[in-house]
DNA sequence: TTCCTGACGCTCG
DNA sequence: GCGAGCGCCAGGA
């Protein structure tokens, strides 16, 4: 799905505009890398409100679309996932896309 | 409309 | 270096 097609559909979903900022940048995430909640939530515009981005993740009116799991915490560790399989699927698919590590 | 919660982050002890 | 507490913003009941 092209970039244009995941706002409009964000927009679709009745998202406010926190919620489609948000999940915008989430989606700008290139594959095989990640981003912090914090740096997210500056990404998005909104520099503190990196607390309301998890709650946004959660929602993930996209998900398969969305590449949530690529969000990760400061700390290093990868935070939770409340898609199914959690975290544990979380870590796999990192580690998946990041193959050049195995 | 008000209060509580949450996939976090930073500071203090 | 580790653990606990407070603050952050937006959503939902």
């Amino acid at each position: 799905m092209h970039r244009g097609g995941v706002i409009r559909e964000l927009k679709r979903r009745k998202l406010t505009e926190f919620q489609t900022k948000v999940l915008i940048a989430t989606y700008s995430i290139p594959k095989g890398k990640t981003m912090t909640y914090k740096e997210l939530a500056k990404k998005a515009g909104y520099p503190n409100a990196y607390r309301a981005v998890g709650s946004v993740m959660k929602m993930n009116p996209l998900a398969p679309t969305i590449p949530c799991h690529r969000v990760v915490k400061s700390d290093g560790t990868l935070g939770s996932y409340s898609a199914p399989g959690g975290t544990r699927k979380k870590a796999q698919l990192l580690k998946k896309e990041r193959a050049k590590f195995g």
